[in-house]
DNA sequence: AACTATCGGATAGTTGTGCTGTCCATACCG
DNA sequence: CGGTATGGACAGCACAACTATCCGATAGTT
């Protein structure tokens, strides 16, 4: 398969192909002569995962070329996945370190302890949480600071559900590129689900009248 | 208080308040002479929330600006308000229409029925979950799609959660903004809780040797 | 009243990201 | 054998979000 033939199967131009290749997110094609490399059908899929994570997942090219790193070294156990593919949806200024300790720090190791969680120091959840909780205050919604304990029984519902799908994955070598699709557009569904829930709860609590 | 003070009590540099004021994001300070002019407590509260809603939400500029609008405009119903701060986190590739009918509509359009969710066809999360499905199936990954049944009931926990805070709210000309708050910031506290039950799952279902 | 720092407003420039376009020597295809 | 496609290098582009510079006016100190 040649450039043209790999850019009809997948729908990605040849200029943005040859972009990938050149930031190593795709896998140079096996080089026939000086100038001829033919292409597999790993790099259509590759490809397409690839478009997945960028326009779907939201990552930006140079954290999806880390990620798609994560899934392709075999010798890193699943745990380590998981925590490259969190790292990567975090990738923003959300998760930068508070410094110190705030408000929000304290309430976000306050709801780890009650829900019973082991979560290590490190893990990105943590920062990102008690930033959101600190903005809250910050904004002068201190209300919505409240808004935690639904919250915590539903990611512990959410993981579950990740983790009983990761674990049903009979292919053992596909299990961390299920982590990673998991994890990373599994954000982009909760917040989709939610709108719907959210505009479902409205009608019932606030019920508009008809047009 | 003039652009100086307000810089340094909101930590936002000076060329970037005036950055907001062309863009519309913050109104004008009162001009107290034909280059002078003075700017109040709603000013520091409003470019906080400004920060909050850019930063820690992620949004857009522009998107930020619509969204600012919506709160401003008191003749907006709540439910008109949750609309457009809905529209506003999803303001991604990611919410594009799907052309035609997909396997990702189709399940969408079951799972709403399954829960009994009322839910109107321009729900930008309808676009949005069934274009996650889709991608599932796309990448070779069609075990994810069913990842379904603890996603719905987790969103209805989260919803029901946002909404009982909404209408805990006892002034009333501030629901507007505890709905937008909420929404935008709501989806990054979400993501970070599932980071941590991600975790904590995983150390269950695959005990790590301590190191 | 003079002087200096700061102001608002306008405009231009910068940085970073994610492509896209052009070029060229070579290679395949009819 | 001639036209089209290829790989590779490099420059260019569009957009977003600032950032820097300049200007004449003004506020506050002296």
């Amino acid at each position: 398969m040649r450039i043209s033939e790999l850019s009809s199967a997948t729908g990605v131009t040849v200029p943005s192909i040859k972009y990938y290749l050149r930031e190593g997110l795709l896998p140079q094609g096996e080089l026939t002569s000086a100038n001829q490399a033919s292409y597999a059908d790993s790099h259509v899929q590759r490809l397409k995962l690839i478009r997945a994570l960028i326009d779907v997942g939201g990552l930006a090219v140079a954290t999806a070329k880390d990620v798609l790193g994560a899934i392709d070294d075999t010798s890193l156990p699943l745990t380590c996945v998981f925590g490259i593919a969190q790292r990567a949806v975090s990738d923003t200024s959300l998760y930068e370190p508070v410094e110190g300790e705030t408000d929000g720090t304290r309430q976000v190791r306050e709801t780890i302890d009650r829900m019973g969680w082991h979560v290590s120091s490190d893990n990105p959840g943590i920062q990102g949480a008690a930033r959101v909780i600190d903005t809250y205050t910050r904004v002068g919604h201190p209300e919505l600071a409240q808004i935690w304990e639904g919250y915590a029984e539903a990611a512990e519902l959410i993981a579950r559900a990740d983790l009983a799908t990761v674990a049903r994955n009979e292919r053992l070598e596909a299990m961390a590129e299920t982590v990673v699709v998991g994890t990373v557009l599994g954000d982009a569904l909760v917040s989709s689900l939610r709108r719907m829930a959210q505009e479902h709860i409205s009608n019932l609590q606030f019920p508009a009248p008809k047009e």
